[in-house]
RNA sequence: CGGGGUGUAGCUCAGCCUGGCAGAGCGCUACGUUCGGGACGUAGAGGCCACAGGUUCAAAUCCUGUCACCCCGACCA
């Protein structure tokens, strides 16, 4: 490709909506351009990336048995309804109606769609298993897009759904895709972790992330350097620290004016944190919750949500705290009548606690689970923080930031028994099959390909996905001596499979060097007089920077060579 | 949904406080000189100052509202 007609224009400053690295190279390097919040479109040079990592997908994908297909985009909104998540995935979806006023999504996902396509193949055990995927575009609609290609409302995704006759297949197919996972992001050059992760309401028995860890990630990461656990903080199981021992003490009433924090109070009280009893208003699926847990912990908003199988889990508003007679700040569940009470562990074992009086300005102390309040639900809903003691090993667990570049889950037959995936055993019995699904963000792992390999001078492109082999900056190229060994490296190249963009803009050569680094090919050969006086091309390996002067023959090779470290 | 920030040329930004001809650098076009790390000169093109309403003789500037974009939080009172 000759940069002279490609259509690509690189900028000296990052556009001053960028705020993450990825961000602003994907826009000064001109790869994509930006439509509205979290909608882009790709560039020649950007679109290239793309596919390519597409291909590496779809190779590894291919390469484990999984068979690729296409569903439609638009979904009749029926689909949605038989699974029942045209309710809970709620907001998120695009919806549109066609002239005849059928309701149609967008699709965010596709179980509801891949089910619906295996249930019209899929008839006996003989067909099991199976595993579908897709390359294509989802929808939605997030609430805030973010980061560039980091979070969008209109991304590419690989969707992959395994269909088995049984648990076991069910794992197996699920150790295939993890490999391929594997495989994928070490071949686009996305450093991840496997980090254990929430499974949800909608039940299946594992759940587990690909992680990209970067300061910059949406998610939490609790890691422990003893053992090696790594679970994103919805999901991370801790021990908390042993509460205070003592005999149960008769409970009292105590003023405790102005105290409202669970700092202030024990500080007042010249208790400890873990002495006493946090409260804190839900409302679950509209009805009102009364959460208690030790005061030295916090709520950990999706464990609530599982206990309670429940969809929604929001703070309660203060509208209802009021109608309620709740008294934020003085608390408790000791006489709460009116309302569930979920207690965490850690409020129920722990004795002589100190809890509100649900009178402002007085707290009683020495309260005890069983004789003054009880809970008719007793769940962990600790969430773990930095430091917490891991529950495998007990070292102090350590957070981190990461960006969710992959997930594979074991589903279960939740969607196979609500959209009718059954097949009929040896025996002549239907059953639902067993599904699993993988997903995959693409322009995500673009973005997270650029955090993972840039310097200050641009993007340096793992050698699989970069858009070109090798960068060609053509000097002087008027001269006859260089167009000369313009021409024979050029037909080289094509001759070995090798791709290049070659610059032969009339630019000078500091825009010209400036933009190789810019656009980062794993190569940069500069053919020029200088160069050719001095035995032939300038070589560079755009990762390391390492320069020589390469004869013509031989420039070929190094190209490949740089292209396969 | 809440909090914060920003909207002026393709990009980065000044001008706004204190109302009075629409600005700079980069980029773009033409010509010339340069020619190995974002060269220089000359001459140009390019604007609904986010949008709407208001105040005023006069609004990019002051007031009100709306929209868009970015960041933080989606929570323990």
């Amino acid at each position: 490709m000759r940069m002279s007609k490609l259509m690509l224009k690189t900028l000296r400053e990052a556009p001053s909506e960028a705020e993450l690295a990825s961000h602003k190279l994907l826009l000064r390097a001109g790869l994509v351009t930006s439509f509205a919040a979290g909608l882009y479109a790709f560039t020649p040079l950007g679109w290239r990336v793309l596919r390519r990592i597409e291909n590496i997908i779809r190779t590894e994908m291919d390469r484990t048995g999984a068979q690729e297909v296409r569903l439609p985009e638009l979904n009749p909104v029926e689909l949605w309804e038989q699974s029942g998540r045209a309710g809970t995935m709620g907001q998120t979806l695009f919806r549109l109606s066609d002239r005849k006023e059928r309701g149609f999504v967008l699709g965010p996902t596709h179980e509801e769609g891949m089910s619906f396509l295996a249930s019209r193949h899929i008839q006996s055990y003989r067909d099991l298993p199976v595993t579908l995927y897709q390359i294509e575009t989802k929808f939605r609609d997030e609430p805030r897009p973010r980061g560039g290609l980091v979070r969008l409302r209109e991304f590419t995704m690989k969707d992959a759904y395994s269909f088995d006759a049984d648990w076991e297949g069910l794992d197996a197919s699920y150790a295939t895709a993890y490999a391929a996972y594997v495989r994928i992001f070490a071949r686009a050059g996305v450093p991840v972790i496997p980090v254990a992760a929430d499974s949800g309401a909608i039940g299946g028995k594992e759940s587990q992330e690909f992680v990209f860890i970067t300061d910059d990630g949406e998610d939490e990461i609790l890691l422990c350097p003893g053992c090696g656990y790594a679970a994103n903080a919805e999901k991370a199981d801790f021990t908390p620290p042993a509460a205070m021992d003592a005999q149960p003490a008769p409970m009292e009433k105590v003023a405790t004016p102005g105290q409202k924090t669970i700092a202030d109070l024990a500080r007042f009280l010249g208790a400890e944190e873990r002495q006493t009893v946090k409260a804190v208003f839900y409302k679950v699926d509209g009805e009102p919750v009364f959460v208690a847990i030790r005061g030295d912990l916090d709520v950990n908003e999706t464990k609530l949500k599982n206990a309670l199988k429940a969809q929604d889990v929001d703070p309660m508003d203060e509208a209802m705290v009021k109608r309620l007679g709740l008294v934020a700040g003085s608390a408790s569940a000791v006489g709460l009548t009116g309302m569930k009470i979920v207690a965490d562990p850690s409020a129920v074992e722990a004795t002589n606690l100190v809890a509100g009086a649900n009178e402002d300005g007085f707290h009683y102390i020495n309260t005890n689970h069983g004789r003054d309040w009880k809970a008719d639900v007793v769940a962990n809903i600790g969430l773990a923080r930095a430091g917490d003691s891991c529950a495998t090993c007990g070292a102090g667990l350590e957070v981190r930031r990461g960006m969710e570049m992959g997930h594979v889950f074991k589903l279960g037959t939740v969607y196979s028994e609500s959209m009718g995936v059954q097949f009929l055993d040896d025996s002549g019995e239907r059953h639902p099959c067993v599904m699993g699904c993988y997903g995959i963000g693409v322009e995500r792992m673009l973005a997270a390909i650029i955090e993972a390999n840039h310097d200050d001078n641009g993007i340096i492109w793992p050698s699989e996905v970069a858009p070109y082999d090798a960068h060609v900056v053509v000097l002087n190229g008027d001269q006859e001596a260089v167009a000369e060994a313009l021409t024979t490296f050029e037909a080289a190249l094509d001759g070995a499979g090798l791709s290049a963009l070659i610059d032969d803009r009339p630019d000078s050569a500091g825009i010209k060097f400036k933009d190789a680094d810019l656009l980062g090919m794993p190569a940069r050969v500069t053919l020029s007089p200088r160069a050719l006086e001095k035995g032939g091309a300038e070589f560079r390996v755009r990762r390391t920077a390492e320069t020589s002067i390469v004869a013509l023959a031989d420039v070929v090779a190094a190209v490949r060579a740089a292209n396969a470290g």
